[in-house]
Formats: C-alpha cells, structure tokens, sequence
RNA sequence: CGGGAUGUAGCGCAGUUUGGCUAGCGCGCUUGGUUCGGGACCAAGAGGUCGCAGGUUCAAGUCCUGUCAUCCCGACCA
C-alpha cells in the first residue's frame, strides 16, 4: 500500500481528551477516532491490527474446536426476562421498542441466547460436548467510559459458550479454552497473568481472569511471588492478621477485665481523626458501615486500617444489589450522624471481619453523635450475626496458599472464562437425554475476549516516546519502505524496487511515496509502530539501504537484493517462536 | 449517579477576571517557490453560528439562568 493513497491521519499533538498511552497513540497514529463518549469508529490502519487479533482469536478457538457462529446484536427481551437479567442488567442495558412495542436490547452478552439455540436443537448426549463462539458487538451504556476502547459502550468480544453433560466434561472444555486464551495472549506478545477470580452471584464453580500487567490496568491483583498465585483482589482469601495483644504501650492491651466506656469524641469521625485524637494506631478501632443490600440494611465491620471488599460481602449475603447506604439511612439507624457508628445496640445484621474477632479491647462508634465506645469486645458486648473474611488483602498479607507476602498490582483484564455451572440452562430448560434416556441439565461455561481492548493493552506494553511499537503477530503493515528523497529519482526508483519485490514475496509493506522531508516520514513511521523500516537514501545508488527494527533501534545496511529475504528471515524468527 | 474540570477553526491553546468596534496564536490544510537523513523555510490563501437556548445590556466569546456534551476521580465489566 502507498502512503500517499492510504487514509491514515496521524496527529502531532496528543488530543485533550486522552489520558493514557494506548489511548492517545491510537488517535495519534490514525487508528481510531471517537463518535461519541465510549464509542469509536476504527480507521483503516486500526481496522487492520483490530482485523488480526480477531483472526488469532478465530484460529485458536478453532485449533481448540470451538465452532464460530453469529447471533444478531438486536435481541429479543422475553429470554433475557426468562434469566431474569432483563432485571439486572438495569440502565447498562441498550432498550428499544419495535413497531409493534415489542422489547428487545441490544446484546450485552449472549448467554441466553446461545442457550436457547443450543436447547432447541440439542436432545442427545451424544452431541455434547459444544463449544460455540461468535465474534460480535456488544453494547452496555456503561457508567462511565474510559480511556479510550478500554471501556467502552459499544465494543466487539469473542464470546464463547461451552455445554457439557456434567461437570467433568465441563471441565475439560474450561481447559481448552484456558490453553486456548493463553495461546491467543502469547501470540499477541503480551506479558500477561492468569489469575482466580470472583465467580460471585452467578453460582459459578470457577473463573479466571487474562491480566496483561499495567499500571492504568482497572483491576487490583494480589500475587505471590514464591508460589506463583495470583487472584483479583476481590477474590483473594485474607489470612488474618492478630494485633492488639502485644502493644507495649498500651495498658489495656490483652486485658479482658476492662469494661466499655463511653468517650466523648466531638467531631472525630473518620479513622484518621481517631487516630489523632487517641493517638494509637488504626488497628485499634474497627469501623462499622452500613450498607443497603437489595431490601435491607446491614452492618459489615473491619479494621480501622482495612477494606471492606463489597464482592466478599455480596457474595456472603446473595444479593444482587450493594452499596453505602445514604446518610439518611444511616441516621436512623445508628441515631447518629454519620461517622459514629458502632455494632452495639443495632438492630440489623452485623457481618464482621474474621480480623475484628480477634481484636481485643478496641473502640468504635457508640451510635451517639459525637461519642466513641472504648475497651469493646466481641461477643462480651456485642454478637455478631457472621465472622467472615470480608476485607480487602493488602500488600505485604500473607499469601494464603504458601503463607509468603502477596504484592499488589496493576492489571488489565483481557479475558475471562468462566464456569457457569447450570445457572442458564436450568433458568432456559437446556436440558438433554443420557444414555440412560434420563434428562439432565447441560452444564454450561462461558468465556469472554475483548478484542480492542486487547488491543489497546498490547499498546499499553509496546510503545516508547516516539509511538507504537507492534509485535509482527499485529502489526497493521510488516515493512515501511521510506525513500529519503522523494525528489531523488535513484532513490525513488529502488524503493519502487524493494517495494514490488515484497509484494510479489506476499509480504505485507507499504511504501512512504509523500513528497514530504525524511523527518515527518520517519517520524510517522515509528508513530504508527511498523516493525520494520527499509530506508532508502544516500547510498541508494551504490545499491545499499538500511534496515531499523522498530522495537530494538537496530540499524544496519543491507544489499538491495537481499532486502525480500532479510525482511522473512526477520518476521520468520520473530513469528516462529509464537503460538506454541 | 455523586465529586472535580472543560467546551473558542481539523488538532493544541490564548482571549472570559475588569463586556466595546473586523475573535487571535501555533500546528495542520490550499497555491507558488526554495529545500530534502528525524515533524523545513519564504510568500500568498482558505477555514469559526465562540457547545446550545434563553436573559441582562446601547453593546456578550466575556455577565446571569437553564441545558447539552466531553474528560478526570469513586461503585460495574471484555
């Protein structure tokens, strides 16, 4: 392709509206341009890495048997209120009437509808096990779109769906989908991780999450060093951590005969004010928060130094909707302002912190605005209604499989597989006949890829001041060929040379034919992140040009003639050793 | 949805505090010329309902009210 007739309008200055790396060098380098906040329309050269990543997707879910379908992204609402997500999904959910004000959305994901296809046509065990997949747009108007494609409203996923006989064979389709993903993340040349995640209210046996390491990643991981294990945060075990039983400068410390007090605590309402004003430590004071899940109200107690983590406590209580409850609530149920809240003398549930068990003689709010209880114990004064690990891990916890210390990082989450269980396909009836002719519920899986997304974070971990970096799996283009001189007609002409040779090789190159200076053409090149340059310039004529790989700032001259096998001995080791 | 910020030419911005006559600058774009190894130079051009709607005023990019959009920080997910 040549540069002159290509549509590819790179920017030199980074547009306002982007904060991160990926997302500025994709409007910079002509890839994308946005229509609207969270939705993006992709330009020829974006379309193009969008194009093969999809492909590598496509070839390893066919490598592991997977059969590639598309539903329609207009769906009808009666499966959705069958599963009942018609509900939960809320506002996220793209609506719309018909002519005839029948419901449909615009598909979020597709579990319903896989599930019904596969349930009208599937009666025997002798079709099991299937694994379909579609690569398809998804809308969710989300809360709130960010950085670009990386959270976006309108956005394309490889969804995959797998239906066993039982869970056995379920999980034989999770492995190979497993294996399959970290083919597809190894082949985009991601520095990825896979680790456990929350498999929360869906009912789930299992679920793992892709991370690609990233410090503008949205997700938090906890990682384990010594073992290797590693789990989004919102899932990872908490190992409880002892305290108040050794504090040397506390009189009270480890004593059980000392009884509650009443302190009067004007204004002191968050942990660091506590602090100040005991001048302790904040694992000496617990905090109480009240929460509004679904219908009611509950109380969930941590550390003072701690995070209640929200998917824990959901997951413990079953509901489907959790969060602060507004201050109004919180008023009248402790008969407090907000920030004097305490477990003594509440009247709703109290969930509390396997860590707030073993704290001995510690304060909290006395439900009374402007007073602290001190000396509290658990069960003396007051009983909680569960002790359950519900807080947040932390960097330097112990890891709770090995015991060593966990660090916490950054991560984007590419893909995620999951095991459903039967949560679909008993809601659908998905249900077949056994050898036996007895019939049974299909056990299901689902597996998700976001493709720019995926996109974007290999950006994320491939680019440097001057643009993208592209590994050869993704680039748009393999080679750029930039005559020095446009007006040079000897360098002209060998770069038309070089050019046509590569064609003919099927190598996919383009040739920088602007009438532009060498800098704007350079420049443009390493910003767009072609893998390879051939620059063709002074020693044109002596049938020498040079070759510069964009990732490592190699720069060597080769012979003319030896351009079209330098260029596939270079992609061929460099390829090669991908895919495995 | 809560908190913060911003809307002026394709992109990046100034001008708004203290209202004033034809709304500026850089980049990009067009034409001609000179250049040609890391975003050239000279000359001449094109391009703007100042987000939108009301209002105040002799006069509004500037003040007031409303509204919309976009971005950033928090609860959701590929």
């Amino acid at each position: 392709m040549r540069v002159s007739e290509i549509f590819m309008p790179t920017l030199r200055e980074v547009p306002a509206e982007a904060e991160i790396a990926s997302h500025q060098l994709m409007l910079r380098a002509g890839l994308m341009r946005k229509l609207a906040s969270g939705i993006y329309a992709f330009l020829p050269l974006g379309y193009r890495t969008f194009r093969k990543i999809e492909q590598i997707v496509r070839e390893e879910m066919d490598r592991a048997g997977a059969l590639e379908l598309v539903m329609s992204s207009i769906l009808p609402a009666e499966y959705y209120i069958a599963s009942g997500r018609w509900e939960v999904f809320g506002p996220e959910m793209f609506r719309l009437k018909d002519r005839n004000k029948r419901d449909f959305c615009l598909g979020p994901t597709h579990e319903e509808i896989f599930t019904e296809i596969v349930k009208n046509e599937i009666r025997s065990y002798r079709a099991l096990p299937l694994i379909l997949y579609q690569i398809q747009t998804k809308f969710r108007d989300e809360i709130r779109p960010r950085f670009g494609v990386m959270r976006c409203r309108e956005f394309v996923m490889k969804d995959a769906y797998s239906f066993d006989r039982d869970e056995e064979g379920l999980d034989v389709s999770y492995r190979k989908m497993h294996d399959a993903y970290c083919r597809i993340f190894d082949r985009c040349g991601l520095d990825y991780i896979v680790v456990e995640a929350d498999s929360g209210s869906m009912g789930g046996s299992g679920s793992e999450e892709f991370m690609v390491k990233s410090d503008i990643g949205e997700a938090d991981i906890a990682y384990c060093e010594k073992c290797r294990y590693a789990a989004n945060v919102e899932k990872a075990e908490c190992i409880p951590v002892p305290c108040c039983m050794d504090s040397e400068g506390d009189a009270s410390a480890g004593r059980e005969d000392v009884s509650v007090e009443r302190v009067a605590t004007p204004n002191v309402r968050t942990i660091e004010e506590l602090m100040v004003f005991f001048n302790s430590r904040p694992d000496q004071f617990a905090k109480t928060l009240i929460y509004r899940a679904d219908d009611k109200y509950i109380a969930a107690m941590a550390r003072g130094d701690r995070e209640i983590n929200e998917t824990k406590l959901k997951n413990f209580l079953g509901c489907i909707e959790l969060e602060l409850a507004d201050s109004e609530a919180v008023k009248k149920i402790t008969r407090a302002e907000v920030g004097f809240a305490g477990p003594i003398g509440l009247d709703i549930d109290i969930i509390i912190d396997r860590e707030v068990e073993m704290m001995k003689n510690f304060v909290v709010g006395a439900n009374e605005t402007g007073y602290h209880l001190i000396n509290v114990n658990v069960y003396k004064d007051f009983k909680p209604t569960a002790v359950i690990d519900l807080r947040n891990i932390t960097d330097g916890d112990r890891c709770p499989r090995c015991g060593a210390s966990v660090s916490i990082s950054k991560g984007i989450e590419v893909g995620h597989i999951f095991k459903l269980g039967t949560k679909y396909s008993r809601a659908l009836n998905c249900v077949y006949l056994d050898e036996n002719g007895q019939e049974r519920v299909m056990v299901m899986g689902s597996y998700g890829i976001g493709i720019a997304r995926t996109m974007a974070a290999i950006i994320e971990q491939g680019h440097d001041e001057n643009g993208i970096i592209w590994p050869f799996e993704v680039a748009p283009y393999h080679v750029i060929i930039v005559p020095v001189n446009q007006s040079n007609e000897v360098q002209v002409d060998v770069a038309e040379n070089i050019y046509a040779q590569l064609m003919k090789e099927g190598i996919e190159a383009l040739i920088d034919d602007r009438d532009e200076r060498p800098g704007v053409k350079f420049k443009d090149a390493d910003l767009i992140g072609i893998p390879i340059r051939i620059n063709v310039g002074r020693k044109a004529e002596e049938g020498i040009v040079e070759l510069k790989m964009r990732s490592s700032g190699e720069l060597r001259e080769i012979k003319v003639e030896d351009v079209p096998a330098e260029v596939m001995r270079i992609m061929g080791e460099c390829m090669g050793t991908r895919g495995k």
